[in-house]
DNA sequence: CGCGTGTTTGATAGCAATCAAGTTCTGTGG
DNA sequence: CCACAGAACTTGATTGCTATCAAACACGCG
């Protein structure tokens, strides 16, 4: 799982763990959880002050409608805090994407424990990276076609992995739900840009960007 | 404008100036601005580490793509806190809606004058409602149908005025680009919804709820 | 009153959803 | 190791919603 975006689970921990920064607070304080593929972090009524870190394997966020509509909200990978959307009464839910290990604190016992200041700073980059991600997903969703969709995420998802290969770490079903399409209009999609020699997918799960100006002309 | 929410200027004045909490922060310590219909509050690229409350008028937050298209972040009304989505990098620019009051501080400045506790829990709580307010639209781009977005834009805009009538202080192109429906999509709908008796528009600008629930039917 | 901007309405086209099979992949048990 | 069942993915045919193109209509303002 953590081989998706290149790098180990050594690598990861030392990183969370490296206290120059605030960014290895939960590492030092929280409490670490192992989630089953599919199984739910937290609910979308339930209400606590918890944060989460992914350590391993990946996090997705959605909200259900009545009617079985569903829009995830993010994908988080090993590094990621989420579950900060939940100020007054949170509306979606958080579920492991497959097996994943996640570090948990709750914000009252963090601020005891490492400090106000040191809370504040990891809360508040948590939050202007979400923030930002969301502001490109709502441009994504409003103003862009099913291939520029399609083309966006692949591009954001080798980005991540900081190379031209990367491995999903969700399925076809999931990223329909994230982009506002459905999943066969993916599939189709993912079809025509590996037609145009822009990506190649060896597998439905991995692929690599073969052609990134095309990919970056449609997605960028 | 004031009027389009139900709240004299003097109501919102002594609101934003109640020092029981922290939401007269920027009406303390702020400096007021007037701007002009259209004019920009703050560009896409520009970086600055200052915050942002309506005072009178109203603000939109928008975004332009090379070739034109638009998707616009939010509308924000009198007593509401934006400027907060720029992290690292912000990426959309604000500008005013009509000719409108804004107070605006530096967050630097704000911490020393008004101590570092307040300015936290003025910003956290803006940031929760920005937060949430992008998760429904979110659902709202994704995965609603263009009859369904603009009951849910009325039911929103006449929640926001506390009431059944409401005047819009955006046009339509603003609307559209919202809710990411082209200007003749949005006016189809608003005559669909005004033939269903649902609601009706005595002139463009203004509306009236006539029939609530069919509306959260729709848009709920 | 006439112009310009903003909105509504109409006709048509096109993109993505839906409905419907196939095909590949994955995990399990023989 | 292979055979099989179920799930996930892909492909095809068709429909339908929303965009696009085009024109008429209202409203505010000089």
């Amino acid at each position: 799982m953590t081989a998706a975006i290149g790098l180990s689970d050594n690598h990861i921990q030392a990183f969370l763990r490296s206290s120059q920064d605030s960014s290895g607070l939960l590492a030092q304080y929280g409490v670490r959880m192992v989630y089953a593929r599919g199984e739910e972090i937290y609910a979308q009524e339930e209400d606590a002050d918890l944060i989460y870190q992914v350590v391993s394997g990946g996090v997705r966020t959605s909200r259900l409608m009545s009617d079985g509509r569903r829009q995830i909200g993010a994908f988080y990978y090993p590094s990621d805090v989420f579950g900060l959307e939940r100020g007054v009464e949170h509306r979606f839910s958080a579920e492991a994407l497959g097996d994943c290990v996640i570090l948990v604190g709750k914000k009252a016992a963090l601020n005891l424990a490492a400090g106000h200041d040191a809370v504040e700073r990891f809360v508040s980059q948590a939050v202007a990276q979400d923030l930002s991600r969301m502001q490109d997903h709502l441009l994504l969703l409003g103003r862009r076609t099913a291939c520029e969709k399609v083309a966006s995420f692949l591009l954001d998802m080798a980005d991540r992995a900081k190379g031209n290969t990367a491995e999903l770490i969700m399925g076809r079903q999931d990223m329909a739900d994230y982009l506002g399409l459905t999943i066969e209009t993916v599939s189709r999609m993912v079809t025509q840009l590996q037609a145009a020699m822009i990506v190649e997918f060896p597998t439905c799960r991995q692929f690599a960007v073969r052609n990134r100006p095309a990919l970056q002309r449609l997605g960028g």
